[in-house]
Order: C-alpha cells, then sequence, then structure tokens
DNA sequence: GCGTGGTGTGTACGGCGTATACCGATCGGT
DNA sequence: ACCGATCGGTATACGCCGTACACACCACGC
C-alpha cells in the first residue's frame, strides 16, 4: 500500500511538503533534482540522465524512482526549485515596476540556467514556486479596473515575450558553450560558412544591412529590455482603457 | 571525395539548392524531413526516430544518413520545410498589418505542428524559409526613421511574443492530447487532482478568482490576439518616437 | 569491360528509461 | 521482545535509441 501507491495517486507537490514522512531515508527528491541541476548546468540538458544522476549521488540507477515517479517529473521538480530564484527583493511597487522585476530576474535564472529553454512547457505553469510568482504578478495588475480575463491576458503578454525572448538568448549562448565559441565575433566567424551563402544569395537586403551596420548587435541586455518596455507600454495602454 | 565529404563540409541549404546532383536516389532530403514530419504531427515530437522515419520509408535505418547528417540536421529540414507556411498573401500593407499577419500564420502554423515547440530555438534563426520571413518582416519596419538597432529589436519582440505564447499554447494541446483529453472542461477534471491541493493551500487567491470567474478562460485565440496588440500597440510607440 | 563512386544494407556498440523481482533494515502493534 | 508489514535501495533485464563501420550493388564514363 502506502508509499508507493502513495507516488502514484498523490500530487508530487503533496508529497513534497511532508518532510518527516521518511526520516531514515538517504536520498529525497530534493536532492535528486539538486543533483540533476548542476549536471544540467555543467554539461546541458541532454546530459541530464537517471543513470548519471544516480551514479553522482552514489547509488543505483533504480533508487530514484522511489522518490520520485519518472524523468517527466524530475523534469517539474527541477524547473520548481530554479524559480525559487525568481521572487524579486522588497522595495517594489506597482504593477509595472513588480512586472519588469520578475521579467529581468526570469530573464536572469534563464541565462543561468539554459536548459529550461529545452523543458516542455506545461511544466512551466503547475508548479508551486512558479504558480506563486504568477500570483504576485496577477495581484499587482488587481485594483486597476481590468477585468480578470484582461489582468490574465496581460500577464501573459508580459510572460510570454519574456520566455519568448530569453529562450532564443539562452538558447544561442549555449549553441556557442557546444561549440566552443567564446565572444560575439568568434560566433559570427564560425557561423559564417553557413551565414554567407544565405547571405550572398542577395535574398536578405534589410537583413545584411543589419548585421553589417548595427550599434547594439551585441547588446542582449538592451534588446530584452527594448522589448520589454514595447510590452509594458503596451500593457500601460490596456490599464488606462481599463481604469476609464 | 564527393558527396561524403560534401555532406560534411557544405552547407544543408547550399546542397539542397542543386537537385540534379543525384538523379539515381529514391531518397532525397526533402523526402525525408516530409516523412518526419507527417511522425511529428501524427505521433508527436519523441516518436520522431531516424528508424521510424526510415521503417516509413521502406529503407533501412542507415540509409537516411545519406542524405542527412544526423538528427540535429533533419530537425532544421522539418523546421524549414513547414516554415513555407509563413508567408502570408498578398494585399497587406504596413508594418503593423505585415506583422500582425506573420504573427497570425506564425501562431497557426505552430498550433498545426505542435512539435515545433520542443526544437532547439537556435535552428529557428538560420534557415533560408525562415531568414526569408524575417526579411519581409524587417522590410515593413524599414523607412519609418528608426535606426536598424530598433527595427530589429520591434521585429524580435513581437516574434519573442509570439513564440513564447504559442509555445505555451501548442503544448498544452499536445499534452492534453496526449492524455486523451478532448475538452476544456475535461482538462480542467483531469488536472484537477494536482490543481486542487495547490488551490487550497490558499495561497493563490487572485489566481484562483480567474479560475472562478474568468468569460474567457478557453478562448485562446482572444488571449493570443489581446496580447499581440499589446506588443503592437508597443512598437507603434517605438514607432511614433523614431519618426519624431 | 572495367574501375569508380554514389546509394542502400547489415551488423554492432554503447547508452538510454524503466518494469520487475529481490533483500535487508526499521517500525508499529502486541 | 517478538513479528509481520513496509520502506529504501539493488540487480537484472528488456526493448528502444543514434550512429560508426564495413560491405554489396548498380549506373556510369572510359
Amino acid at each position: 500500500m502506502a508509499k508507493k501507491d502513495e507516488t502514484d495517486d498523490v500530487s508530487l507537490w503533496e508529497r513534497l511538503e511532508r518532510p518527516a514522512a521518511a526520516p531514515r531515508a538517504s536520498l529525497s527528491a530534493g536532492r535528486i533534482a539538486d543533483v540533476a541541476i548542476g549536471i544540467a548546468d555543467r554539461e546541458g540538458f541532454a546530459a541530464v540522465t537517471m543513470r548519471k544522476v544516480a551514479a553522482e549521488l552514489g547509488v543505483a540507477p533504480m533508487a530514484a524512482y522511489r522518490h520520485v515517479n519518472g524523468k517527466d517529473e524530475l523534469w517539474a521538480l527541477m524547473i520548481d526549485r530554479v524559480s525559487g530564484e525568481l521572487a524579486p527583493g522588497d522595495g517594489i511597487s506597482g504593477w509595472r515596476e513588480t512586472l519588469r522585476a520578475y521579467a529581468l530576474r526570469t530573464r536572469e535564472m534563464m541565462l543561468r540556467h539554459p536548459w529550461l529553454a529545452h523543458m516542455p512547457a506545461p511544466l512551466f505553469a503547475l508548479t508551486p514556486t512558479r504558480m506563486a510568482a504568477a500570483e504576485r504578478q496577477l495581484a499587482s495588475l488587481d485594483g486597476l479596473g481590468l477585468d480578470v480575463d484582461t489582468m490574465m491576458a496581460a500577464f501573459r503578454a508580459v510572460n510570454a515575450y519574456v520566455h519568448g525572448a530569453t529562450q532564443s538568448e539562452a538558447a544561442l549562448r549555449q549553441y556557442m558553450e557546444e561549440q566552443g565559441w567564446q565572444s560575439a565575433d568568434e560566433t559570427r566567424r564560425g557561423l559564417a560558412p553557413q551565414m554567407s551563402y544565405l547571405m550572398e544569395t542577395g535574398r536578405y537586403p534589410t537583413y545584411r544591412r543589419y548585421t553589417r551596420g548595427a550599434a547594439r548587435k551585441d547588446d542582449a541586455a538592451w534588446q530584452f529590455e527594448t522589448g520589454l518596455d514595447c510590452v509594458l507600454d503596451g500593457v500601460a495602454g490596456l490599464v488606462e482603457r481599463g481604469r476609464a
């Protein structure tokens, strides 16, 4: 009965909040997730293997399955753990400041853990730590005269932008690391063989003008914040119209 | 010499544009990619296997490797093929109409092919068909008084939003399909065990209010377009300031 | 007629996720 | 103080995966 069936039936998160349940265990879902996060940070998403996690814990490959139902659940745990880095400090007030702070911290988190870009997206919604972040952002939009649908749409718009923008930035960084490229120039040199064929077709004149003449081409933070402020300006419009 | 080394050295895209190179082959990179896309559409991202693709082509597992360097290259091909569905029809004019049309079509494309959400992001940048879409969107922002950096930032902002928003929508749909849930109500019922524990903690009052009282909770198109118009409003601000 | 090179095949290797059966230690009830 | 139940970790095994490598075939230019 007890634990095995519990692992099947009860929500992962409910199980997690009963630390007293297993005092004589050397493993725990938290330790497993931490080791997995370490591997992912150091060696990339694909290197996270049930067997490698177990090895790093000095334990047989199957041992982890007593605490985690499978790889999917491990992923959910990794996301939840790492999302603890999201909560911004005190002293922020107002919806714009709140959403902006979360956006910046989300970007930092995803750049610190580039493997997040590979995670199946639905997992992102349902972990408790992520829900807490969502709650705080939603609450900052409360009381401005918006209906709940519009509040949620605004929240989602900002977060969709942040995820989309940071995913491509993180994935590029990770790709650079895999290839051993250290700088933007080195990357351009590495990508040149692929790129030059495309550019020489003459089909992409505007794009070409950008690669030649842009001043902020390598300033990822500027690009991110410029886009972010666009989205926040749009939300501000929504808020004004809602207030009226 | 010839083909094997060529497969290693020359860009995939350059190879593709020489159809005359191999007249007596029964396979081709295009056919392989099409079959792979079919499998991904029907059975999901994880079901795309070199072996399964080969089987569907009635060919030995290793045969595909004569035309495609490995699974990564197959992915790039799949993305490029499917991106042909992006180009919007005629009769659109102005940056806002152009960006909006691409956004809507990108969403439709990603919902038609939910496996796109699982693709490593850098591949998205460098395929010829995607570059063509980028070029057309960038060109629509040209001549408005924006510098190239700002043009690119605006383009990226819209596309980041579109990808982020549609990824989570597509991933949710795919998850529903995996679970056999057909409707929004069925999904809520299926998610309830996970959800109710979280909600009953009382930590997410605003979120709870949304799940109870929202009118457009299941209108994904409305949510997408509301967010999209936010972002476009933000870009409009950028354009106005650039014009001044 | 014959080498040559492009195309598909067969075999094999190492790694993966995980089902299943197992074993010793520990605990609750008596 | 005992004893079954249960829990944490183990050992073994299966069927899949991507792909390296050596080989067989066939069409062609000479």
